[in-house]
DNA sequence: CGTACGTTTGACCAAACTCAACAATAGTGG
DNA sequence: CCACTATTGTTGAGTTTGGTCAAACGTACG
């Protein structure tokens, strides 16, 4: 997400502060005012709102050299945690905006990062309108692309709970659907944390398994 | 949600040029260049994507006003098509840019712009993973709220399968659902294309309807 | 090495989907 | 202005998917 955005993080380095939060420490509480964007120095955040009944729904996940914080409005419609031992950088819109107002580049940065955060929660909207396996495929694939873009082996920080919170599923729905992908060959589960995408050499070894991980680290799921 | 872009609405028209789109023509073509921004002059647009086993998902309308195009991007990942008898005003972004690079307010305007479809999105993927119920009430605010802000009578361009294929159910669930929302008197289904939310005047009439329709006008559905 | 936490597994249940027949609407031409 | 028809929406029965609850299990961390 952060590939040409190499700019505008020098950019918040020089005028943010870094802060470090412990595993499930809490970064945003919904309603703090939304005047801060933060980038992720290490580790991993996910933003997310409560809903009434104490269900909790996960928004995104943030990595290494992501921004979060973008959306407009006043106060945060969403908090912030820390899904492992992270430090963050925190930065005032008010100060960014001086360095817009003195580079151009600036901002034409931060839009084209806003609008690649759009379309990525364009795919997310579209996303949690399918099936519970293909929501699970698509975030194996998505978290292969954003964690460990070269490797197949991928080292999930979260937890079960975090999936299911993101993708609007069970944590027994999740475990029942990685088992059931394993079984046909598609993957391999090695404890708790990590999995191994075997599209690679799947082989004849995947029964009628769907072309879904066909382009496994091409296209998603869109005809 | 084209609240406060008046100057942005204004540049767009000076550089752009109307069409003319019929019922059920297509405005963009998934895989379109995506070098224009659009407004919507009159009438209604979806935008949406083809799924693999010909489902259509719908990612958002559009009502008079209102721009779309901003996903970044290359390609358009999103087609467009006339819900209604559109006319739809269409600018190249790069003849935009040159405005923008004349006078910051507008670029301003646009990243703000974006910024709140980006929450919106946020608020729509967190609408998906809630109960069927819940998603069509949600729907029958969002669209008070933007085709007819003052009145309690929505006149909705749509047809069930647009809706349908917006909240990621079927006609017959969104059908159902509306019917059973009329027997508990929130609203008043009139004809195929226009509903009454009752809920100002729901009085005892409305057994245990949560208070699903408490702040019809205001607050979403997060705690 | 032991414990706490996160995960798996199974039996059961409820929500939403499918298929199919039927009904209402709104647009058309007489 | 009415009757006709294509389109859109409704309703019901049966099935599927994913959720719930509860118990067992495994992992990772101290």
């Amino acid at each position: 997400m952060s590939v040409q955005a190499q700019l505008f993080n020098t950019c918040v380095a020089q005028i943010g502060i870094v802060r470090s939060y412990a595993l499930k420490s809490e970064i945003i509480h919904e309603e703090d005012a939304a005047d801060r964007i933060y980038e992720v120095i290490s580790g991993a955040v996910c933003t997310y709102r409560m809903l009434k009944e104490g269900r909790r729904q996960i928004a995104d996940f943030y990595f290494s050299g992501d921004i979060f914080g973008l959306e407009a409005a006043e106060k945060h419609i969403l908090a912030a945690e820390a899904v492992t031992d992270s430090n963050v950088r925190i930065a005032k819109k008010q100060a960014l905006n001086v360095l817009i107002s003195r580079d151009a580049k600036i901002a034409d940065q931060l839009l084209s990062l806003t609008a690649r955060e759009l379309s990525r929660k364009q795919d997310q909207a579209l996303l949690l309108s399918r099936s519970a396996e293909e929501r699970v495929i698509c975030f194996l694939i998505e978290m292969s692309k954003r964690i460990s873009p070269k490797d197949y082996l991928v080292a999930l920080p979260m937890t079960r709970q975090h999936i299911a919170d993101y993708l609007g599923l069970t944590i027994e729905t999740i475990s029942r659907i990685l088992h059931d992908l394993e079984r046909r060959g598609a993957i391999k589960i090695k404890g708790y944390r990590s999995i191994a995408l075997r599209n690679q050499f799947v082989e004849g070894r995947a029964e009628e398994l769907p072309d879904l991980f066909e382009g496994i680290k091409g296209q998603s799921l869109t005809s």
